[in-house]
DNA sequence: GTCTATAGACTGATAGAC
DNA sequence: GTCTATCAGTCTATAGAC
């Protein structure tokens, strides 16, 4: 890291609305609308209503941006659904509920960055990465497993208390944060999408919420 | 080399282990490796052990190929699934459970295929469609329209009857297909799957059916 | 000799990197 | 804007079945 490109970066990292974060912003809404492989650096940069020299100010590669673009979706997640998974005041079917309704909210108001880091996760790219990227995918692999985990404790919990059916919880998360992260397929977000969210992302994320709740709820003997 | 399977070739052009579905079967792992834009007709080429000539010469361009890959899954679903949700016999529990249990094996033992069907759906490729790729891809979207409406039956008759909350049935199939969906994401095959299918599939499908017949499921007053 | 199946060289366009 | 690699798609040659 000797470039001077480099070394901006790191004394005033995405500040101001042309900088890194507004190249990143820009990404995530042209990988969500094309796909890695199929967005071009120029893609990007349109976006920007710029040229490539910006984009490549203030990253190195097409696969940086992308893997910087997963980090923030993935932090956004761990930020958010952090605390209430560790707010042990809850019951766990109530917590789950709530854990549920923030990452469902998640996938909506933040549907570029959210979309771009599901699609990540499937992709198979552990070839073609530098040893520089490769660590941050194994950070990347590292938070998605620890973020999971926050999903297998409550079900767990709820098995404990009696409140859930009985069923390895590892297993149980698959359908649980499938159905959610489907929501970055379907779901279209039509106009700017602030933190407050619209009426319709509330509705939605209910609705998920006490699908994913009821599919691990135990049904009560007749 | 004169093995019926060859000689057949000739007679059937298509059929057979070294034709038209030989390549169809390699495209589906290929894509499904490396999804659509990054597998190159090369890589299908390397799958079938042979060169681009032998692919060029059952299909036109790598597009067709992958609408072909997406229509067989989807059929296969169809085909598979489309009794049972016309299986008035069944009460709507009972119809759900089978129809989810029988879309989820699916999505394990045919994964290639459905892994590329399920990604197609999601990809924007409306644009750069030749005239009759263009019709080719409204089927597909009418065929995934009359699938998900299956669910979307099956769900108001259990309303009707009383067995399942009350939500808008469109709704509700979103989160019920991404649960099923989701296992072409993170489900590996092993070895060759086999119509019968294994131990494991089944105990997945099960835990995926009994997960979306819960999503639904009204919880009975306390 | 004819026809199908396939190999492999070639080309033009695209796009990442800088 | 330039340089370069990759790749979809084309074209021709050929092997072998009948």
């Amino acid at each position: 890291m000797t470039e001077a490109g480099a070394l901006r970066q790191h004394v005033r990292p995405g500040a101001g609305p042309g900088g890194r974060q507004a190249v990143l912003e820009a990404a995530a809404l042209a990988f969500t609308r094309n796909g890695y492989t199929a967005t071009s650096i120029d893609d990007i940069a349109d976006v920007l209503v710029a040229t490539k020299g910006r984009v490549y100010h203030y990253y190195r590669s097409k696969l940086d941006i992308f893997l910087d673009v997963m980090i923030s979706g993935m932090r956004e997640l761990t930020e958010r659904v952090g605390p209430v998974a560790g707010d042990l005041r809850l019951g766990p079917t109530e917590r789950l509920r709530q854990m549920a309704r923030i990452h469902a909210t998640l996938m909506m108001t933040r549907h570029s960055f959210q979309r771009v880091a599901v699609q990540g996760i499937e992709m198979h790219l552990a070839g073609s990465l530098r040893p520089r990227q490769r660590r941050t995918w194994d950070e990347i692999i590292a938070m998605r497993d620890r973020y999971e985990q926050l999903f297998a404790d409550v079900v767990e919990a709820g098995q404990g208390s009696g409140e859930f059916r009985e069923t390895p919880a590892r297993l149980a998360t698959k359908p649980l944060l499938g159905a959610l992260n489907w929501t970055t397929i379907w779901y279209r977000p039509e106009e700017v999408q602030q933190e407050g969210a619209g009426p319709a992302v509330q509705r939605i994320a209910d609705e998920l919420a006490e699908f994913v709740v009821g599919g691990l709820r135990k049904v009560p003997d007749t």
